[in-house]
DNA sequence: TTGATTATTTGATATGGATCAATTTTTAAA
DNA sequence: TTTAAAAATTGATCCATATCAAATAATCAA
């Protein structure tokens, strides 16, 4: 048992109530007095680095939702070669919402901290409660438009696009929930950038290297890039 | 205006109650008695080969639902560079949208019909009917898994496994919804496919003759394929 | 029918990014 | 600290697919 479960250490106030990352994330829509019903449908998990979350091929029978770290979902061709669908953070919602297997794996980058539902349980609650309902909507469909995107970067972008999108997506993520971004942490490692762009991890040395000489971004070191000239990185990539 | 709105020629039966592809539609998770009030929230539009349903660039007003043909959306990149999205089939949703604007542009391919949702009635009646809604969650839901499988072929997958996947998705597409699925046919011209598939239409054509050439597949016409192999198809692609 | 346009196939060549390989830097462990 | 292991960079070469070009086939309009 890798995981750890973390008890409720106060009984008066719910986790939920005092929940740091509720702001952008699904449960934003609740009111006050439903957060305690809300609290008690859900459990905090810990994971840390490099720990798996699931497996693509188990039973989905939970949906997740982060409230501490980053993780990355990817998918597994039978050869080996991986792909990452994508890195998520704070407020991120995952897991697959219909039951049967999950559609990708799933794997702590750093320390992570989720809220784990019961798929039943939630699916229950949504009929309670409309807002959640339309929330969930919502959001899948924004997730779903960020997918598309990427479908758009992976089909017709090059090498140099692609790594420049990234970092300004990057950026833009951290500046949404609020971090700073700029110079923005990039958690993950050169592999794992490669393996989500469609690229190897040389390939993206190269560009990030370019970025620099060039003087569009500084490389603090390997995982901290201040963007010293955003319009002109914006403009590699469209 | 390039559109034809079709009247309703019998009072009597409302569209949705004879309408033909509800199985496999959103739609279909309403009761009987729900039909004639739902149709009366949505409109029927025709479009011939070529003409554009939205661009990406419009405010998103509308959702549409196919209920014949079949159509294309797709990004462009300011220079000009095409990727298409997704193909859409007879009950198939579209029209999903970011900060108000389309995330994608649409276009027919051959003649199409289709049923058309104000934004903000459809978002109304999802209110009264936590049915309807939660059938959109799943649609939605379905639908970035598909997106999700897109982005591993297009990360991932070399030209030949990208074709062959390609033609393996619409027979099977073909089958879902009850139609011939072998052989299969292709409303869409291969610099079409190219576009969807990340490749030049050179390439697609090359892979298909090479299909050919070892008897994997074959070519009846450019627009239908009969699959011979559907096994050793499989196994180029995983 | 016939010519014109559009779509597809096939061939020759070029190239962006992969692969292979070595070095340097960073991180973690003893 | 010192050493070992992991991550990142840089260089040399290769190859899958793009690009450029031409021929053939299919579709459409007059």
């Amino acid at each position: 048992m890798r995981e750890t479960l973390i008890e409720s250490s106060d009984k008066s106030t719910t986790r939920c109530a005092i929940c740091k990352i509720r702001s952008y994330s699904f449960c934003r829509c609740l009111h006050d007095d439903q957060l305690k019903i809300f609290s008690g449908i859900s459990t905090e998990k810990e994971f840390k680095d490099k720990e798996t979350i699931f497996l693509q091929q188990e039973d989905s029978k939970h949906l997740y939702n982060i409230t501490k770290g980053n993780i990355k979902i990817y998918k597994l061709l039978s050869d080996g070669r991986i792909q990452i669908i994508g890195f998520l953070y704070p407020g991120d919602f995952f897991g697959s919402y219909k039951k049967g297997k999950y559609n990708y794996s799933a794997e702590a980058i750093g320390d992570v901290r989720l809220c784990v539902f019961k798929q039943e349980i939630l699916d229950n609650y949504l009929e309670k409660n409309m807002n959640l309902a339309k929330e969930l909507l919502h959001m899948t469909s924004h997730e779903l438009t960020l997918a598309q995107d990427r479908i758009g970067v992976l089909g017709k972008m090059n090498a140099n696009e692609r790594v420049a999108k990234f970092i300004l997506n990057i950026s833009e993520q951290r500046a949404r929930i609020g971090w700073q971004n700029n110079p923005v942490s990039l958690p993950m490692i050169r592999q794992d950038i490669a393996d989500y762009l469609g690229l190897t991890l040389e390939t993206v040395s190269r560009e990030i290297t370019r970025f620099k000489t060039s003087n569009l971004i500084k490389v603090m070191n390997a995982k901290q890039i201040f963007i010293v000239d955003k319009e002109k990185l914006a403009n590699v990539c469209h």
